[in-house]
DNA sequence: AACTATTTATAAGA
DNA sequence: TTCTTATAAATAGTT
């Protein structure tokens, strides 16, 4: 065997944390990583009642999409609310409820796990609100050179009066998330 | 020590997947698995110059959302083209960028890293053209209860001439997607 | 918010 | 591409 140790294979290997130049390796970690975010996603809602919606776009622009019917639907009626995207939407719960009979059952098909129509009154309009909020906090915003190297994330976004934060990064997640905070159930 | 073998803890237990009745139990699984989606989306983009885009509501209606500034943007103008949702749209790339000079600059930042303007047009177009091309192929669906056990995805989506599949379902991921097929780079 | 032991994800290689 | 294997990474329960 080629290993020095002797095992079979050299397992899982730490990568760096950048673009992956090998093209055929990047194809299968792009499929692998997509459905494992999917999978994530999935795990969540199911969890956590969270509703969760995901566009993925490859480099070759291919398009994926990840969310329970409704919450596409919901989506796509903010996207457009022409009857050509309502008929989309029915569309795609048709194609999903087929295959629910036919495999035996979505997860949220079942009662307990599936979601209320007035929820997804609530994400379309926690959405609009979103923004509102966030175009308001924002007000008066310069450019980002005028207002560098003074911790301007603690004057933009005291601790305690808020309605958004960094939360994610400030936890050292590494990445940035635009968030409501104050977390309740 | 508690523990009959002498261990410090448990460890991680396998939990079931339905929702996790412990509300405190809950709120720590909800924040620790939001975090953990965004930092798989992250290095999916990173990794497979993807595009990313989440939108995640807990119970509690609040809203999260991932994604680079220009691709938040870019959905942002789609899914509301005027004016004020444009200005959000600055609002967050320009709280992102004054984060970056801060903290010493974000990937997306960085030119090797970062996505190009016509790959952003890309984008938007791509999510139209997605809809259309749903739109047609789902022409004709009648209730899925008309359609039922009959192997309808399998007709409905024949193996090598379709726009759509729902490939990460039949590779057993015990979730839909509504994706592209024929990935290539 | 930190800590571990365990479960889960996945990079390489077959 | 699909399967295997061993390691890297995520996280449930606890402190």
């Amino acid at each position: 065997m080629e290993n020095p140790n002797g095992k079979k294979t050299l397992g899982r290997r730490k990568i760096p944390m950048r673009k992956i130049e090998k093209k055929s390796s990047l194809q299968v970690a792009f499929t692998k990583r997509r459905g494992g975010l999917f999978r994530k996603a999935s795990e969540l809602s199911i969890l956590c009642r969270a509703n969760v919606a995901i566009m993925v776009q490859s480099p070759a622009e291919k398009l994926y999409a990840f969310g329970n019917p409704s919450v596409v639907a919901s989506l796509v009626n903010r996207i457009d609310p022409s009857p050509e995207a309502a008929r989309f939407a029915q569309g795609y719960e048709a194609a999903m409820k087929m295959l629910e009979t036919e495999k035996g059952g979505f997860w949220w098909e079942k009662p307990s796990e599936g979601f209320e129509l007035h929820e997804l009154e609530g994400f379309r309009t926690a959405l609009g609100e979103f923004r509102e909020k966030v175009t308001k906090k924002l007000d008066g915003f310069e450019k980002p050179s005028t207002v560098t190297q003074q911790h301007q994330s603690s004057n933009l976004i005291p601790a305690h009066d808020q309605d958004f934060n960094f939360s994610a990064y400030d936890q050292g997640f590494g990445f940035p998330t635009y968030d409501h905070q104050d977390f309740g159930f």
